[in-house]
Parts: structure tokens; sequence; C-alpha cells
DNA sequence: CGACCGATTGACT
DNA sequence: GTCAATCGGTCGG
């Protein structure tokens, strides 16, 4: 039960993305625990990435992803969701990882009330399946952009590591522009990978 | 300014 | 499978 220290996200954010696979990411509210293995995550690759929000460089909305290694920047997208993002690298390099979906651990209850939408259709997996509903289980808005990992609020620990044979990589979900990289990585065979 | 659209989701045919 | 929801960012005039 290890928080991960800052220099596990100052490193390169190909890296740091498939090595994110099998850490447990922890939600501190008051004294409900929120907790849930990551099994799915994309990498934003800052300037060099057209798909990236910093493309185009810092914004008052991506300037978080300009921050150190180990800071998380949350994002509002469609008018109604909010996804989730581990900021890479060094102070003034612009990447990070964004979360796609977690296996629940802990406090299942809790996420499942913290879900938007008719609960009765929010069975076991489709409450963290996808960036936006793990955002909604694991109550990460506005406030918690910016929020350093190495705090109380919201952190990760470390886990065994996932066998290579057992990452698969594909091209991201959702995006336009360099839809040729391999850039999204998951557990193979997890029921919470979406899609 | 105005128009367009997005790192998505849930509802419905 | 298709589509609306809903609003802030971005870009063109």
């Amino acid at each position: 039960m290890k928080k991960l220290p800052r220099s596990f996200y100052t490193r390169p954010t190909l890296l740091v993305a498939k090595d994110l696979l099998g850490k447990i990411l922890v939600r501190q509210i008051g004294k409900i625990v929120l907790a849930g293995t990551i099994v799915e995550v994309e990498a934003y690759l800052g300037s060099k990435d057209p798909a990236s929000h910093a493309y185009r460089g810092k914004t008052k909305r991506n300037e978080v992803m300009f921050h150190e290694g180990g800071h998380l920047y949350v994002y509002f997208t469609y008018g109604m969701h909010f996804c989730a993002n581990v900021v890479t690298g060094k102070e003034g390099v612009a990447e990070a990882v964004l979360i796609r979906a977690v296996e629940p651990l802990e406090g299942i209850e809790a996420m499942r009330k913290n879900r938007r939408f008719k609960a009765n259709r929010v069975d076991e997996v489709t409450i963290s399946n996808g960036p936006a509903k793990l955002c909604q289980a694991f109550r990460i808005g506005r406030e918690q952009n910016g929020t350093d990992l190495l705090g109380a609020e919201i952190f990760l620990i470390a886990e065994k590591p996932i066998p290579k044979s057992s990452i698969g990589a594909s091209p991201r979900i959702g995006i336009a522009k360099a839809k040729e990289h391999l850039w999204r990585f998951f557990v193979k065979g997890n029921r919470w990978v979406s899609r």
C-alpha cells in the first residue's frame, strides 16, 4: 500500500501510461474511501500530438497539463461530462494520460450513488467502464482539476505490475486526428475495458 | 461576435 | 444501430 512517488509520473508519458495499468486509484471523500484498479488508459503527447488539448500551446483550460507530473487534469466536454487525466513529464511538458476505465475495488455502493441517470441501468460493469463514468463514480469534477496526486484527496498506489503479455494497444477512441498512433493501452480480457 | 464541434453517454427505434 | 443532450473552447469573419 504505497503511494506512487513523484518520480513515477515525471518519466516519459508512454512508459507511464503502460505502467498505470494495474495501479489503484484512491479517492478520499471525508471518511468515504473509493478505490479501483486502472484497466484502460490513453496517452496524449501535448505539442507533438494533434489530438491533444495542448497541441496549440497553453490556455486557461489546459494549463494543468503543463504542470509537473503527478497532478490531475480534469476537463469538461460535450456540455455535460468530465474526464480525468494523470499529468506526466517535467514542468512545462504538456503531456498526460487519460484514465478511461477502472475496475471497482472499494466503496462500490457509494460509487453507484454518485452515478447519475437511472440507477437500475448502472450494473457492476457500467459503473466505471468509461472516462466520464468513472469521474461520476469517483466524484471528480471541476474542483479536482489540478489536484496533486501526492496529496490525501486523490492518489495512486502501487500493485504488482500487469505482465507485458496482458497489455493490449490500439488507436485512441473518439478522436478525429492522429489515429495512426497506438496510444490506448488496456488490460486484455478485463470486463471493465470500454467497448 | 456566431458557428461549429468535441479525449461521451444513455435512451430509444 | 442512431441520436439528442448541452456548453465551453476554438476558429473564422
